[in-house]
DNA sequence: CTGTTAGCGCCTTCAG
DNA sequence: CTGAAGGCGCTAACAG
């Protein structure tokens, strides 16, 4: 540990006496030698402490580094704080890691991909990143990239079918006549506040947007019930926390006529507005009903439970790491379920 | 998008018809040409659609790369599930991202850092690896360690009093003459198992582990209670996930005479425990009294809450990130507050 | 400010 | 199995 020399493959091939070729072999083509001869070089190795060929130089010469990118819709900050994200992460890790690779994590703040792009092998995208020149650097971008819950030309995707899950719990939920429903949506406008969409501000580019998605869904469910939709019932929340989404809830349950209908986009927002209502002394789901999405642990054991889309975010992350170890373009589409919970 | 040509700085050099020496300045160092010919040569490139050197080449050459590994003290996907990890990830994302710079997540149950040590620029380590040949890798490193709750010879490092802090949440417990003392230990043996820890089977290497640090604080201050622990109240728990510390409550709970007091070494166990105190109809804090350590959210809103050490993992996120940034080699001791529960 | 050059450490090919 | 050579793309040093 103290007279530790810094090995390189030329200086240990001279040490050993051998030509460097036959080191490079040793490490990275055993058929090119002996058995024996192998074993003997590895083990002089071992012993001198060298622990095989410098990756970033293998790196350089042969374009591949065994690490994958896993670029965040978000900050990685906030992304450690999401249920539903760490269960892709889980999803993503346990595959990668399993066949040796390693993962970098990127944030879907930054501008471009050019601090990671060359030490890559490539990318699995989580959400739409919400800086867009990166998005938009992600389909020029020449290594393979897989993308989960929104789509690019020509590369792997992992979905669901939001539209059809929005339509399904939004169902479940408009049950009575005069249901007056309000929408608490995720990130349908790109600003950090929490406010109403109106048609106007609705921009066009969603159009390929989980949040939209699931919008349409619950839109299609209206029309069905010949239920007319109030524009000013419908939040942006810029991130699934509490903070913002008590906000949203607080507006919408301060209305009159009061919404009796709350179509959340994610979970967390529909436990917000659960305390929200608990606050203000409104029954659920007596008084309000209350849908959600993403199917997360603390939804299901709350009491009373909430009705949700149950999708299975470890899978996800397991598909989109095996699709991208197998530098595969297909586009996989996951089922979800429908739990039927005590809040509609 | 189509004609898109794979551009070196040798070729952009040529391309523009100056020097590569001037290419990599304008992109490296300012001040070795004018700011003229700077601007003009930077914009050729982006309309070129070259995004500058190439970050593997660079990093082969120069010996960094503005990217750091975050060592984990199991694999990946147990770190995401573990709140106090999480917030402790933030802490460091927040810092590792506001510079520039990116985190490479490696997994502690790996063998040697050999895939990865040649990528970063050294390694920022969260609890001691489970896995023993990567701690013993990690002190003969080249390159910046810095070590978080435990610690390397001449290596910067970020902890916690813990043996005081275990001492302040036993002393909080222990006020009735009578009391029998159980301790849910936070893996105290090397084992994937749920067991009882007997003296004999104590490894001597964990001196420096901070679950054999919250012991030692535990057991002085029964010490000066005058209190005699039994050897066979003493468990070791693999993970702090519910799953385990539920096990290691049942068979605690279930002894005759019961423990009145139980110490757990982490949040979640405690959590744990409660939720086996109250299925058996045990009521605390009158027959049982529970103390936690980390000071969690759920811990904190639980009803009743739970008496537990609070420390700043985010913070401690963030110290960990600015020594490696500094390079420094300081030894930082953090605070932590008793926060006086109800179960107690 | 330019042009050249010598590596960073490695892999691959090719003739022997 | 060896030995030599070219090159992955870049930076730093130096002479001009």
């Amino acid at each position: 540990m103290s007279e530790e020399k810094k090995w390189t493959l030329k200086s240990i091939a001279l040490h050993l006496g051998v030509s460097n070729a036959t080191v490079s072999n040793a490490f990275n083509r055993p058929d090119q030698l002996s058995k024996d001869k192998r074993q003997q070089i590895l083990k002089a190795c071992e012993e001198l402490g060298y622990f095989g060929p410098n990756k970033a130089a293998q790196s350089l010469r042969k374009g591949t580094s065994n690490i994958v990118a896993l670029v965040l819709p978000d900050s990685v900050e906030y992304m450690v704080s999401d249920p539903v994200a760490s269960s892709f992460m889980r999803g993503v890790a346990g595959i990668i890691e399993e066949r040796g690779n390693n993962i970098l994590l990127f944030s879907g703040t930054q501008d471009n991909l050019n601090n990671v792009v060359d030490f890559v092998d490539g990318f699995i995208c989580y959400g739409r990143p919400r800086n867009l020149n990166l998005f938009a650097h992600l389909s020029s971008v020449t290594k393979p990239v897989v993308t989960v819950d929104f789509d690019l030309p020509n590369r792997a995707s992992v979905n669901i079918d939001n539209t059809q899950a929005a339509y399904d719990a939004a169902s479940s939920a408009l049950t009575q006549p005069q249901a007056q429903v309000a929408i608490l949506g995720l990130r349908l406008l790109d600003t950090n506040v929490v406010c109403r969409v109106y048609d106007e501000n609705l921009p066009e580019d969603l159009g390929t947007s989980i949040a939209h998605q699931r919008l349409a869904g619950y839109q299609r469910a209206l029309r069905e019930k010949h239920l007319t939709f109030l524009p000013e019932l419908l939040w942006s929340i810029p991130e699934s926390s509490e903070k913002y989404a008590t906000i949203a809830a607080q507006e919408a349950l301060s209305l009159t006529p009061r919404p009796n209908v709350l179509l959340c986009m994610s979970d967390l927002i529909a436990l917000a507005a659960m305390r929200v209502a608990k606050s203000k002394g409104i029954r659920v789901p007596e008084e309000l009903k209350i849908v959600g999405f993403d199917g997360i642990q603390e939804a299901l054991l709350h009491s009373p439970s909430i009705t949700t889309i149950q999708q299975n975010s470890v899978e996800k992350g397991k598909t989109a790491a095996l699709l991208f170890l197998e530098r595969s373009t297909q586009k996989v589409q996951l089922g979800y379920k429908l739990i039927q919970g005590q809040s509609n």
